[in-house]
DNA sequence: TCGATTGACAGACCGACAGTCGGTCTGAAA
DNA sequence: TTTCAGACCGACTGTCGGTCTGTCAATCGA
């Protein structure tokens, strides 16, 4: 079955392509599987063979693309280790992404209202939030914040974030925008963790 | 036209009231036209005579809450004269509000997916996001903050508030995490505006 | 007073869409 | 060569948002 399986990964991943382009153009509602398959060529049996559905579609879209994005953060910090250092320089760098409107429509606005917000958290919590999390405790442990507030505080900072994120892309200037932001950005978490 | 405009009238609230219910319970999707007819009692007609379409609907229910929403909050800073103190009291109050399961369905789950993000922002922006733009200004003023981050500091507050309501109202022991996230989002406005 | 007009409402109908299902094809293994 | 698992096919179904052609009652103008 070597020829075979070959196939069928190079046809889901074929999906996968296509599916990303369309709901980053057109988003989540405004892509039907119909569009999906003329784009690709393919039958909706092969579609419905690969996938359970559309939404599980979008979730192997979506987390294509968490893989990229953690790791091109990862990139960004890696060799640091001040853990304040590391938190504003994998937040600048998110940002930064995030300025892809691929990014944008998918992860930030598709993604939540599609899965939910607390199916979209627990994604977050294994990656993201998870790290915020570590970092934020390890400044609390150097008595920069309450220990109290670590988690409420990982939360809020990924919002932020977020938000910046969503502010340059939305914005008729991105590149003004952007710097803007992450001076802002700078600023905020400079005051959080002082 | 009297009786007929009063009859009109009464007939669209009563769509507001059942959609806002459903909506609420079952989300945007999750909720089909049919099933508002058919706990209205109306006909296809009657809805599509006063509004242009399901998203019509649904901007209808969201103003009706951004109305509520903001009077409580109105209420809860009546009398104060100091901008932090405005801010950190509303933002409290808000996260409050948010509390209600309604509210987290339709204004922060739905709203931004449906209306897109930018439509959303627009309407917080008449509202919310304005008030906080003022008085992170004054705070400005006050020499607390750098002037040229007003406006990005007035995008992530709001931000990280909703995500603080969030949080709460997807709790587990949302009495428990309602003070937590109260006592976290007070320091982080103290540290932001110190 | 009575036809004309207007706005509220009715419900049959349409096209698009997500998802299903019985069947076919391909190629590896026995 | 036969067998079989898994890739793939496409007609079909049920649902849903939205349209369209009316009907009816309330008001207005002559």
């Amino acid at each position: 079955m070597n020829r075979n399986v070959a196939r069928g990964r190079e046809t889901r991943e074929q999906f996968i392509r296509v599916a990303t382009r369309l709901f980053a153009t057109h988003g989540y509602d405004g892509t039907s599987i119909e569009a999906v398959l003329q784009e690709t060529g393919a039958s909706r049996g092969s579609l419905y063979h690969h996938f359970p559905g559309k939404e599980a579609l979008f979730l192997a879209v979506l987390q294509d693309f968490e893989v990229r994005v953690i790791a091109r953060t990862l990139d960004a910090v890696e060799g640091m280790t001040d853990p304040v250092e590391i938190l504003k320089t994998a937040c600048l760098a998110w940002i930064n992404q995030a300025g892809d409107p691929e990014v944008q429509q998918i992860v930030l606005t598709d993604a939540p209202a599609v899965l939910g917000w607390q199916r979209f958290r627990e994604l977050d919590e294994q990656n993201v939030l998870g790290e915020f999390r570590a970092v934020l405790g390890a400044a609390a442990a150097e008595g920069r914040i309450d220990e109290r507030h670590v988690d409420v505080f990982a939360h809020l900072v990924l919002a932020s974030v977020n938000e910046a994120a969503m502010l340059v892309a939305r914005s008729p200037d991105p590149a003004a925008t952007l710097t803007e932001a992450q001076d802002a950005v700078e600023e905020f978490l400079n005051r959080l963790l002082s």
